[in-house]
DNA sequence: TCCACACTTGTTTTTACCTCA
DNA sequence: GGTGAGGTAAAAACAAGTGTG
């Protein structure tokens, strides 16, 4: 505590119900002594409400009114509570930056994923413009013939990029079918990243389980569980 | 009616800064 | 110029008051 201060034991001290007073003409709120906040502490830390029968034992064993043991206990319980709050204020702020910084060097990983794209799609388009691939290009029109109206729907320039990296696909030896949703990402044009469904990195980096526990070592989101989500505090 | 909580008030203590011998 | 004592304003901590559910 901070008035453990030197200057305390040069006060003049009064000891009427045990408690620690300056000499002032109006003394209506009185420290409490060193050795009482010590007992009520230790009382506090073991139960943070008092039964009524146990506050009135107290205020006898610690001289004070009853009525004055309760008003210190909720005063604590005040305290605690706002204390608790800036330490989970803390957490949750070193939290974020954790995710922010992810975030950013995933954005960088995405960046250079996508030019690595436009490269292979204009070194596979120069032997097209050769005329090598007519049949080729052909068929695959004939089996994506319905994508057109159906989940790929995309804009112009997407839309030619969508096609010619599936092309791609086929002419490296193909990727399975189950990576559309990869490949929606890879095309790189959903700007607005989603957290919850973002495809997961080759390495696993920010979806692994044990990842996510590590930002909540001290049970903080096990606290809020009942009434917060962890969203609530995402501003 | 009693109790706990949030918010406020009034007092005390601590801290930081300044002046002066 | 460096240092310690004394004064002072602001900030922090505290006990208690008030209003409300």
């Amino acid at each position: 505590m901070m008035f453990d201060g030197g200057d305390n034991n040069t006060q003049e001290m009064m000891s009427v119900t045990g408690i620690s007073t300056t000499k002032t003409k109006n003394n209506n709120k009185r420290r409490f002594s060193d050795q009482q906040i010590k007992s009520l502490e230790l009382m506090f830390e073991s139960e943070t409400r008092l039964e009524p029968v146990k506050k009135l034992e107290v205020a006898k064993e610690l001289g004070l009114h009853p009525r004055q043991v309760a008003i210190w206990f909720q005063n604590k319980r005040a305290r605690w509570k706002s204390k608790q709050l800036e330490q989970d204020y803390s957490i949750l702020q070193a939290n974020y930056n954790i995710l922010a910084s992810k975030l950013e060097s995933l954005k960088k990983e995405k960046q250079g994923l996508v030019i690595q794209l436009q490269k292979l799609n204009h070194l596979l388009k120069k032997p097209e413009e050769e005329g090598q691939c007519c049949e080729q290009v052909t068929s695959m029109n004939s089996i994506d013939g319905e994508s057109d109206q159906g989940e790929g729907v995309k804009s112009d320039s997407e839309g030619q990029l969508s096609l010619s990296m599936e092309r791609s696909e086929h002419a490296l030896g193909g990727v399975s079918d189950d990576d559309s949703g990869t490949k929606i990402d890879c095309f790189g044009l959903q700007e607005k990243l989603n957290f919850i469904s973002m495809a997961e990195p080759a390495d696993g980096s920010l979806t692994s389980s044990e990842e996510w526990q590590s930002f909540d070592s001290d049970g903080l989101f096990d606290r809020y569980s009942s009434g917060y989500e962890w969203w609530d505090f995402w501003s």
